[in-house]
DNA sequence: CTGAAAGCGCTTACAG
DNA sequence: CTGAAAGCGCTTACAG
């Protein structure tokens, strides 16, 4: 049906090899230029499309990255991930085969087995939210995991670098001026609320400040009315903070909903940080809010290049020492809801 | 390195023909029983996967589908078209192979091009709204076009039921005895929004009913400060409607904060309808946005059964007569937003 | 019931 | 510089 690389050879009246090697490039001082030409133009002619299927069983590696995400349905970040990854894949000539596994253990196992009887190159294993995770059975060596880790240290694992995130968010609110910043964190969070807990500890004790207890809340930031709850607490007590860093943007917007039920004004009476850049719902926020950039896309070019040219790209940041773990920025984006405090 | 179907058969001592039939379940008559346990034991002891490439090469098909996808960033439903087609695929045996285009018409042809050197089954042709799309170049006709549709009638397009989901949508709210319903239009929306304006035209006629000029608006539904005016313009008039029904859900939410600061109680003052069911937006309105739900995970898994199948699957919607076009239902959610008139 | 052989479309030593 | 041949791992007629 298709044409196939024999029929190029018989147009031009040449062996399969030398078209094979004309085709790929690789035939400098093995096949002579106006023969070359001729070969390019009858594959031209004959809209020869290669099939990979037969050069990956003769070389026993296709140009294809597995990538297994957990939950994609219910997530925003997939989308992030998904396109990041399929675009550097384009950009180094892969295909991805993306496998959803909806966070079942034996659906993990049975996509590395898929995916290694098309012989990926590599597979990316994206979790949807920083944490541990289970490797899965038979899973090699050509394994990522994106936006978490597993116990074993040498096993090449990117997640965001959530202190720095949290540190420079209220690095920013001391620098304006906040003396009293409160903290909304978030309760289910394993790895990243503590993570961040610690990133705005310590940018207040750099400025020789403290959390303080009646600043400070752990909610479960999908419960709305709790979130609203706490929010309501803390601003309404005498000396109330001045800004307000969240877990995440949707902590953030109602925050911002209380603060207008109280009559404050953001940022003149109140600043207010989030957390994810999750942009569908920043657009529903006047003034636009100020936030941490979760590193998805970064990661995922990330990975994508290391898998495809088997080095970790040098442009990325540095392991932890001794690991394969490595933390990527979350760079702070200052919008609209920022501002120093009232006089 | 890996085991081959020649390492199985070598391990029992039978031929690579007997091997493959009993592995691939079609030996019956054909290969002992005797012999077809030691084949699949032999088999699972040395932990053999079948390699899709050899299968692919051989049988000049793979398990294979391409799903383009024009813009998997950037919107909310590119998740849930994935994950209801990594599924679907799943269950029928099969591997996505998904390629973002960002909607540049070269990296579809080019696509295109990748996938068939891939020997896919099939290729699902995503646009990210329900509009006209132009076919990529040597598409052949395994191709799917999902939430859109082309000139040529006979190439398979499935879009939402427009004109059905508004008109339920209305209906409800005049069944709830509402008489003058508000209808706030999208103005970029060339295919949906007219079919959504007939859709409330015909459930109003249907109650000898018409849409009062006075209370529709057509809007940039991006534009926020634009819906805040329009919304406000309308409900503030003498003879206010009781009812909103809107374009999308997020519009929805905007109309619900016009709507707060009027003191206009939502649902007891004013009933509200979206259309979407955007779940991520959903969660912070409250009370809960009764919606339309857009039927994407529907029409993603009819479209990989279809190619994976070979034929339009029996249990979704008959095409318009004379063509290959599918009209999915979008049905009516109701939750808080809707409720009687006030007295 | 069973095995030897051909061939899918490609690339890579190998011999000229 | 060039071509004939082998072989990647599989399945499918074919002959016994």
């Amino acid at each position: 049906m298709a044409v196939t690389l024999a029929d190029v050879a018989r147009e031009v009246g040449v062996s399969t090899a030398a078209a094979s090697m004309v085709l790929s490039g690789r035939y400098r001082g093995r096949v002579s230029e106006p023969r070359a030409d001729a070969i390019r133009q009858a594959a031209d002619r004959l809209n020869y499309v290669r099939n990979e299927l037969a050069l990956g069983l003769r070389t026993a590696q296709s140009d294809t990255i597995g990538f297994i995400t957990q939950q994609v349905a219910s997530t925003p970040y997939a989308t992030t991930l998904i396109a990041a990854a399929t675009e550097t894949a384009r950009a180094y000539g892969h295909l991805l085969i993306v496998i959803e596994t909806d966070g079942d253990p034996d659906a993990a196992d049975a996509a590395i087995r898929d995916l290694s009887s098309h012989q990926v190159r590599g597979v990316a294993y994206a979790s949807m939210y920083h944490r541990r995770v289970r490797v899965p059975r038979h899973a090699g060596d050509g394994l990522i995991i994106l936006d978490g880790y597993t116990e074993d240290p040498h096993i090449c694992a990117l997640v965001p670098d959530e202190v720095q995130g949290a540190h420079d968010a209220v690095a920013h609110l001391v620098t304006l001026g906040h003396r009293r910043v409160a903290f909304l964190n978030d309760c289910d969070s394993v790895d990243a609320a503590p993570l961040r807990r610690r990133g705005v500890e310590m940018a207040l004790a750099e400025a020789g400040l403290a959390l303080l207890p009646s600043c400070t809340r752990t909610v479960n930031t999908r419960a709305y009315a709790e979130m609203k709850q706490a929010t309501r607490d803390i601003l309404t007590q005498p000396d109330r903070p001045t800004a307000f860093f969240c877990y995440n943007d949707s902590t953030a917007i109602v925050v911002a909903q209380v603060a207008a039920e109280l009559g404050l004004k953001i940022p003149d009476d109140l600043s207010l940080v989030g957390f994810d850049n999750f942009t569908t719902l920043i657009e529903f926020s006047v003034p636009s809010l100020t936030t941490v950039q979760l590193p998805h896309a970064d990661m995922a070019r990330w990975t994508i290049t290391s898998l495809v040219t088997g080095t970790p790209p040098a442009d990325g940041p540095a392991p932890d020492p001794g690991t394969a773990r490595y933390r990527f920025p979350c760079p702070l984006i200052v919008r609209g809801t920022t501002a120093p405090p009232p006089a």
